[in-house]
DNA sequence: CTCAAAACCTGCGAATCCGCAGGTTTTTTT
DNA sequence: AAAAAAACCTGCGGATTCGCAGGTTTTGAG
């Protein structure tokens, strides 16, 4: 391995930001809206915190194999993770993105044995792994955990109607500019640019279009001065406007 | 009103069918599927069951309202119902249809306090209506409940996300066939004919389509003989070989 | 810094899909 | 049984969307 100097320091800020803490626990966790913090099982029940597993995942990683046997399911500790289904003539569809204090294959429980959804890590990633035993005893020790959870499916059903109709009867455009402002609520921007590195190709297939439509809407939409572009980056610079469209006729939904 | 001797049978049978049993109860009720007799509630505690109600819904009726405050849920003791979301432009989308044993309304749970979709009786339907206090009491009460309709969730999710991929890469022809067999599999067939109520449009705004569409699609179908058409009603003569043309580059999955 | 690979962009022709318009058939009402 | 309403059907032009093909820019590795 060459340590040529750039590298040196990205390696160094990667083992930074995956070490410290050296073992993140539940009790020193800052993702206040995950369902276990929620609930308060920190205090509770800290010998099954215990048992949950560190995973560090390096991006471009797949850690969950759609059609794979169920392995239990993960929360993103710190980080930012695509979960898609492969889809007709193997084309995939991307279900939905995830970043810090998310769920991730929680689709597991009750559909069978298999993992429906395939998840990838869009940099290192820092994930929580609980067996699905684990979690089954979890459950069973904690009715309000379950009861919480079973709201969470409530609202990911919802959210999924939505986004059926959505794709049921938005254009392309509206479906795109609908995509952008979703990744922008899910992960923000930095700079003026949407703090995620996604392909157009990913966008087109969350939007559920073609890359090449994508990439039209885009040029069109900088054109209007809507959104501005540096590389594949993409910044926002105005929410409302850019919402303003698919707003007119839409009851404001997210997705 | 006047007693042409063909309505009055029809009337007549109406009466017979919804009201004999009078009153259903859930020690008698037949729906074996159903998650409140799945859980062996019925023995246990029928106190809370005699608190349910039963509501006759006439063919047409709107029993829940899109927008309105969550009134509880209903499970269909016997009748058919389809489940709807107005979208864009007052657009309707069917999110899906529901026969005897099946819960609608459970969206109200967690996704704040007013019904994201609004549910239509296709017909003379009997209905078993809980509160949402009743539901809350049950699900306190019995954990291994809140763990069934978790599962329930979960499992209408993975439905939600299927349809999602489906809309996002079928053609219309692919939507339509797949629409059709699959109110083949929720109501099946009597005399060969598609054992429900559907208009052209009803078709079209599940299958996320245009009745135009639906109709061009249907008198393909016909011409190549994989379905038979007798008024407005539909009949699949060879189900496989219908579903041949979309699983072959499918992997065969229930919407 | 240089080079190769990946990602991005654009034009164009074809395929698909939509919506109107007007006519026919079926269903329902009177 | 007749009339009215609803649902169904079909042709056609236009709009949208797609996918290929080939070129340009950006990114990442050495």
């Amino acid at each position: 391995m060459i340590y040529v100097k750039n590298k040196y320091i990205y390696v160094v800020s990667k083992i930074i930001t995956s070490m410290t803490p050296v073992k993140p626990t539940c009790t020193t966790c800052a993702n206040e809206q995950c369902i276990i913090k929620k609930n308060r099982l920190v205090g509770s029940m800290p010998e099954y915190l215990e048992k949950k597993n560190i995973v560090l995942c390096r991006k471009g990683k797949n850690f969950i194999l759609e059609g794979a046997p169920v392995q239990g399911l993960y929360f993103v500790h710190k980080g930012k993770v695509k979960v898609a289904k492969t889809g007709l003539n193997g084309k995939e569809q991307i279900v939905r993105f995830a970043s810090s204090g998310e769920i991730i294959g929680h689709r597991g429980f009750g559909a069978g044995q298999f993992y429906q959804i395939s998840a990838v890590a869009l940099e290192d990633s820092l994930l929580c792994h609980f067996s699905s035993a684990l979690m089954y005893e979890m459950l069973q020790h904690t009715p309000s955990l379950t009861f919480d959870l079973m709201l969470f499916y409530a609202e990911e059903l919802n959210r999924s109607e939505t986004k059926v109709r959505k794709f049921a009867q938005m254009t392309v455009r509206e479906k795109v500019i609908d995509s952008l402002l979703y990744i922008n609520r899910k992960f923000g921007q930095y700079k003026n640019l949407l703090n995620v590195q996604l392909t157009r190709k990913e966008i087109a297939d969350f939007a559920g279009t073609t890359e090449e439509q994508v990439i039209r809407i885009l040029s069109s939409l900088k054109k209007e001065k809507l959104i501005q572009t540096q590389g594949k980056k993409i910044g926002i610079d105005n929410v409302l406007l850019l919402s303003s469209e698919i707003s007119e006729h839409n009851f404001f939904l997210d997705s």
